[in-house]
DNA sequence: CATGAATGAGTCTTCATTCAT
DNA sequence: GATGAATGAAGACTCATTCAT
């Protein structure tokens, strides 16, 4: 029942967007009536947040996999395989993702709900520290920090506003992210060897 | 008239929120009646949009200013002046960008109205154009992209989510993603010299 | 439009009971909007309220007309003239007097809103203040408060709930209320001349 | 399990309000299912009317045993034992009684299900009976009707409103009630040995 | 041009009641 | 007899928009 309401939820929040999505509708959608829904979620906003935790959880699976497996291979093996998993886990239900990202008030609270971003720090704070010796940053946290940010932030730009340039071109995007990450952990001639001469601020 | 109209609706969006903000109450604090308001907008769409505007044009003039001023210095500096600039454009009105990313529907549409980002787009473009010979990567478009992008994402976290890690350090913020863009344009060994070894897919 | 609305309130009322009186209904019977309605009034319970409020001015007018009218009069009278004036304000709009006691929720609280009840007892007590010689009782207060709840008590199962004694005999009632307030004003042997030997507590 | 659900209904609306007393919550208190609730009672208002009948019973068993204890002594005495008897069967469950006074609609009808003061009414009448000799009013039965509505209605001022003057002085009330029954059933110069002078219309 | 009263479709939510198990 | 998931009618209330003045 609340998977038939969560999937009518997704169904009706791609098919009429937001504003049109009414929880009469909704349970409608799912072929129960209101008060079925009311029985399994509380009141709108925890259904469309359970719905955003289910897409987050599926999101995160895939990237969770594409690391754990890649954990063995080189750190620019690795980077381009976070940078594919990340792709690939919006494209899941991209149209979903972009009602989400577009149209969906308070998301950035709803998000935090099952932090996707926080389970990817963790996991590749956990891989870089790993691959400590390779990497030339003095705070760790930080560029954990950056750079699942910047995966994250570019994948959406590249998947849900189809920027002109790179449009389509999935595998040049992987590329152009694996460099940009790649120069910032490990930067000219410091292949591995020492922190960085004059990163930070101190 | 349609400036008050526009700064009671920042006043009413950023003190009751999107839900709360509605066109009597955003007539009523700008001193004016629904119907004189609904002369200068046609509906409340157009009216948070021409809002959404007039800040992306606060914001752009700051980056813009920031960008012709620092046009003669070095890429480093240039770069770095581009981040402190795109912060300190996150800062106008802070408050309100909040509002506009996290409870505006809509916001992604709205946005492009007057792309920020485009115009940023093109100012990028034209000074990483006249330090071509300084930037080992190969397609220009496709790095500017990457840039800028990746600027206003790590902004946009760093001032509307205040992740944990950085958080209100705003000079080491500053230094790691001016780091992260010097490490794309310029990577190892590649000290403006020669072109990206292998950084596109062709 | 106020006033429409509070007939058509009271109409509502007294016509389908107030279970049935929701407000689209009370609008529709108005023949304007349930917009219109709230623009009148915040909420329902306000609504409600404001009908007491009218029917208990209306009921208070008649009260204070009769006691300023007896004013001169002999105790007896007065006091004959109040109970028939409490008798003609409860069937000033019995029907409706019947469901705000019956089936108005929270009415106790409702009622104290334009309290009649506090009126009364200042008119009764300003009263019973002039003819203080005449009057055996120690504590005026509480005189006056035990008359006017007498008064009003009884009034409202007489008008009310038409117990079957009494029922329909309007002076008869009238008499019997009268001599139950002389009775405790002007107790045995008491002929307005001195305080009562051993009436209260102490 | 009848009685379960009445303590329920009775724990629900003291600390939830009618308002908030759903059949649902009711259930759940009484640690049963709606559908057992169902199996016991028609409906809501059954289930609420039988807890009035049931709060009403108890009232009337404390009203009853003073009366009858109370037979023998004068008449002073029997009265100031009723009136005591009143307060404290008003104070079985002030909260339950003030819930149905103020909350519950349609009380009047449901009070009367179980007609407390009917019986009252029949135990005072059969105890002025007893005492016709001392009593100076010729209606019997008009006489019963006034008494038992004036305690009954100045008794739950007193218990529920908690008017300014008298609140809390719980003897006085008693005093100023009694002296009031007395003045009427016994009134000036009339030491229970003749007939009113003047006392009805007719 | 300005006004602001009026509109009414539409929203979320509740809850008494049923009935298959 | 007990259960409790499911029902869905109905209610209070909001708000973008219009239009007569």
């Amino acid at each position: 029942m609340v998977e038939t309401l969560l999937d009518a939820t997704a169904r009706v929040l791609t098919r009429e967007g937001y504003d049109r999505a009414s929880t009469n509708r909704i349970a409608a959608v799912a072929g129960v009536s209101v008060g079925s829904l009311y029985q399994y979620f509380p009141n709108k906003e925890a259904l469309v947040a359970a719905l955003v935790a289910r897409h987050n959880r599926e999101m995160l699976a895939l990237i969770r996999a594409a690391l754990e497996e890649a954990g063995t291979r080189d750190l620019d093996a690795v980077m381009r395989e976070l940078v594919k998993a990340t792709v690939d886990a919006h494209l899941v239900d991209s149209a979903l993702h972009r009602i989400f990202a577009e149209q969906v008030p308070r998301m950035g609270q709803l998000a935090k709900i099952e932090a996707l971003q926080r389970e990817t720090f963790l996991l590749m704070r956990g891989y870089l520290e790993k691959r400590r010796s390779e990497i030339s940053v003095r705070d760790l946290d930080a560029a954990t920090s950056i750079c699942v940010t910047t995966v994250e932030a570019l994948t959406h730009e590249f998947v849900i506003n189809e920027p002109d340039t790179l449009a389509g071109d999935r595998d040049r995007f992987i590329d152009e992210v694996t460099r940009l990450l790649m120069g910032y952990l490990v930067p000219a001639g410091a292949k591995g060897v020492a922190p960085p001469r004059r990163s930070l601020k101190g």
